[in-house]
DNA sequence: ATTATCTATAGATCTATAGATAATGC
DNA sequence: ATTATCTATAGATCTATAGATAATGC
């Protein structure tokens, strides 16, 4: 039954990675911790061993969401600064984002979990969140005579806040044409040719 | 014990009130039948006579919060079209709204729960989204030689979608100066002096 | 000997239903 | 007589814990 110290961190790991996909796509309540460990080809009890409650293991697994999340970003603008702002929200408004919240945007598909009863995981988002600005706000143009540093950081935040409104909106309703026409419409206003 | 068919009327809408605003402020998972009964001053077993099931609620609940949300926006348009757009926007993106989801933006505070678990409510959110789209595309200002049609309708989904993700980000963070400069920010953005 | 995992279960909570109650409405 | 509401509870599910088990690591 026993596993090794080293198989034992690993199971740890696989839980926090499970975690963080099924409650971007189920939410914290949509999944318990049985079915967490079942996925994590574990079994319920064992689960106490690695955390202290199901409230612990939400704050972890949103801290690796976001990590992975930035990551990506990250890797973007170390393949091609000069294209990884267009790189970035052209990923980001797609339909195939839109289906598969489970390694998604951790703001689009927790935020609303995160206000409301886990105020153990909003440090995590605040840092995340601000580390996510402030990429953005070097990848924005030089800009005209309007391209002062205070308006970067606006335009910066107004194009985040606008990526995770168009996914919350696409995701919320049933008409597959208006979903897309609410994606395309942003990407179109925040990548204008 | 029984209650004249006015009164029972009038329960039935006072369940479907409270409903709206508890599932806003804690989600749908987050409240449970007999607490919202308890809310609207009636006991648990009553709920049954009023609704099929919990889920039932659910999709009033939401028609109720979107048309109330739609209504605001529209008496707004109708005392002062000129000054809709930003009167709209203003008090969207305060403190107050991001505090008091009870009874604000249903997209912000359901949309999420509403894209993972309850497809009954998502016709209204599709007509309701529709609606708002509609809404915002009438009171853009005409614009310069870029204001085609098209361009408009754009900038009115942008415009929400810059709105309701300003408002989730607001909420997952715990940072009090941060989250009003995401507010602000948009504010600015959306409505340049 | 230590400990990661498993089995089993306690205790709480949640949706939904059954049957009783008492006031309304014909 | 009808029916809106209430009391009580069935049945399912969920978090967390207790104690057993067996492989690791000193």
């Amino acid at each position: 039954m026993k596993v090794s110290r080293e198989q034992a961190a690993l199971n740890r790991e696989r839980i926090v990675d499970v975690a963080a996909r099924l409650f971007r796509e189920k939410g914290y309540d949509g999944i318990g911790v049985a079915d967490l460990m079942k996925n994590a080809g574990l079994t319920h009890g064992g689960f106490y061993g690695h955390f202290a409650s199901k409230e612990d293991l939400m704050i972890e697994a949103c801290q690796h969401a976001l990590n992975k999340s930035l990551e990506g970003w990250r890797a973007k603008v170390a393949s091609d600064p000069q294209r990884a702002l267009p790189a970035i929200i052209d990923s980001y408004l797609t339909a195939r984002h839109r289906d598969q919240p489970g390694g998604g945007c951790p703001a689009a598909a927790m935020g609303t979990d995160v206000a409301r009863m886990s105020p153990g995981a909003r440090p995590a988002f605040t840092q995340a969140t601000r580390q996510q600005f402030a990429l953005l706000e070097g990848l924005l143009p030089e800009g005209g005579p309007d391209g002062t540093q205070e308006r970067r950081r606006q335009q910066a935040i107004s194009t985040f806040a606008a990526m995770v409104g168009a996914m919350v909106l696409a995701r919320s309703i049933d008409d597959e044409a208006l979903s897309m026409e609410i994606l395309d419409a942003v990407k179109a206003q925040l990548l204008p040719e």
